[in-house]
RNA sequence: GGAGGGUUCGCCUAGUGGCCGAUGGCGGCGGUCUUGAAAACCGCUGAGGCGCGAGAGCGUCUCCGUGGGUUCGAAUCCCACACCCUCCGCCA
């Protein structure tokens, strides 16, 4: 949710941020009006509500006929005030839904225009070149990495089994990626995967994404696409103390159902129904934000030149950034077998939008609470196996095993199975 | 699945219809004293909305797990629900 003085001071800068997004500011109009509607619907309630206080304190005190008439005054009052409660309570759930279909401002410099508008930063490193590259399907099998055909078998379309090594791989790489975040000061936690409504809700998956998430009906919980959502609502309703950010990198399994993409990356482990991944979680005040951006976005490129993976940095333009991101950094890894880069992390800055709706605050200076702001960003996940198998593969199918992971591997190759 | 107990402004806690405008302690902050510190003593110490004010502020309303209800008036009475804890059973 946007900050609703922001919006009254300074409208013009909600409508030109939606006008960057290409999207209609009448939803803008909308928020306006339904903020006036309810600041007036409250002071009708107030003026009822403070003359029937006043009226029902000298109850105790009256007597005899005067007491009977303040009675009966009061009693007159006590309908309007619960008539005009009710008012506010319409009033504030109008005001809510209108809110809700704000989306974020979008920070000063991200690109105009849709999804195709994205700028590229920067491309570090550099693609193989590989002739014929086998894709990561065909190497997993060889490898013993990845059994897709069982993963149909047990649970359908879009699961696999890591076995073998490819189960090393993902367990050493997201030990890498916990590692090296734990000592850069991430507090390591390994969060639910099964999360109640309020947590879904809060973090805004149950918005456009609603049909992305796995409901278990009988208990009414959600499985969670990413440990954003625990993460995220860790703090729920508290103050915190952000001298420092707080920052932390979550390990879970992340379920995504997918609906819709039908028919798309239908291969391989590109776009699958469960994965595992690390990811990074920061609450900071929000003029900290932006560094801290910068901060997610270069560990996840660290991470990458770990792994000995040419990728390259993308700003995500302002129409494709989703409902709560005021600016997002993707990067892609180069996929040899599809001769292109492909995401593999996203950091975004959602500034104080998701924590206005979690309500997660710190205090300023003068010790008043005041609405922090959220970042995330990945760190390590199950997709990030296709561009390490496919980039370091070999002529005969064998795949080199980048340095960093030969301890947990305890070999510099990976060799085809029998 | 069954049976109990609990939920009060950081923590603990008092509070069974109007002097609750929520008690007391702990913790925290400030001060006195001290070379400094501790102790002692004094003071301050929840959040949100709206209005007024240039501003430090002032006024007002809301919030005692959540949602309803009773009442002129609810932390307090009634109903429903949520969550937490303990024990029993069953299962891993």
């Amino acid at each position: 949710m946007i900050d609703l003085r922001v919006l009254r001071d300074d409208p013009v800068t909600v409508r030109a941020s939606q006008a960057a997004r290409g999207e209609s500011d009448d939803v803008v109009d909308a928020l306006l009006a339904a903020d006036a509607a309810r600041r007036q619907a409250v002071q009708r309630f107030e003026t009822l509500r403070a003359e029937q206080k006043q009226l029902s304190k000298q109850v105790p005190s009256a007597s005899g006929d005067e007491k009977a008439a303040l009675v009966a005054r009061t009693k007159e009052l006590s309908s309007q005030v619960k008539a005009a409660e009710a008012a506010v309570g319409e009033a504030e759930r109008a005001l809510r839904a209108a809110h809700l279909a704000v989306p974020n401002l979008v920070e000063e410099g991200a690109p105009h225009g849709g999804e195709e508008n994205f700028v590229v930063l920067r491309e570090v490193g550099t693609p193989p070149e590989i002739d014929k590259p086998r894709d990561h399907v065909e190497l997993g099998e060889l490898l013993g990495a990845i059994d897709l055909e069982r993963g149909a078998k047990v649970s359908g379309a879009r699961f696999y089994f890591l076995t073998g090594v490819g189960a090393l791989l993902q367990v050493g790489m997201l030990q890498l990626a916990m590692a090296r975040a734990a000592g850069q000061g991430f507090h390591p936690m390994i969060t639910p995967a099964l999360v109640k409504p309020e947590a879904m809700e809060g973090t805004g998956f149950l918005g456009a994404h609603a049909s992305e998430v796995y409901r278990l009906e009988a208990d009414d919980m959600y499985l969670v696409g990413t440990s954003e959502v625990p993460l995220a609502a860790y703090h729920t309703g508290e103050i915190l103390d952000l001298s420092t950010p707080k920052c932390y990198a979550g390990w879970s399994s992340c379920f995504r159902r997918e609906a819709g993409s039908y028919g798309q990356d239908v291969r391989g482990i590109l776009r699958v129904h469960q994965f595992d991944k690390v990811e990074m979680f920061v609450f900071c005040r929000p003029e900290q934000a932006r560094e801290q951006h910068l901060r997610l976005l270069a560990f996840e490129e660290e991470m990458l030149a770990a792994l000995e993976l040419p990728y390259r940095v993308v700003d995500i333009a302002a129409g494709d950034l989703g409902l709560s991101a005021a600016r997002k950094y993707d990067c892609e890894a180069w996929v040899p077998s599809q001769g292109r880069y492909r995401e593999v992390t996203s950091a975004s800055n959602c500034t104080t939008f998701q924590a206005r709706r979690l309500n997660v605050r710190y205090r300023d200076a003068d010790g008043r609470p005041q609405i922090a702001a959220t970042l995330n960003g990945t760190a390590a996940t199950t997709r990030w196996l296709i561009p390490l198998l496919e980039n370091h593969q070999q002529p005969d199918g064998s795949v080199r095993v980048p340095e960093v992971l030969r301890p947990c591997l305890g070999r510099d190759v990976l060799t085809p199975v029998g």
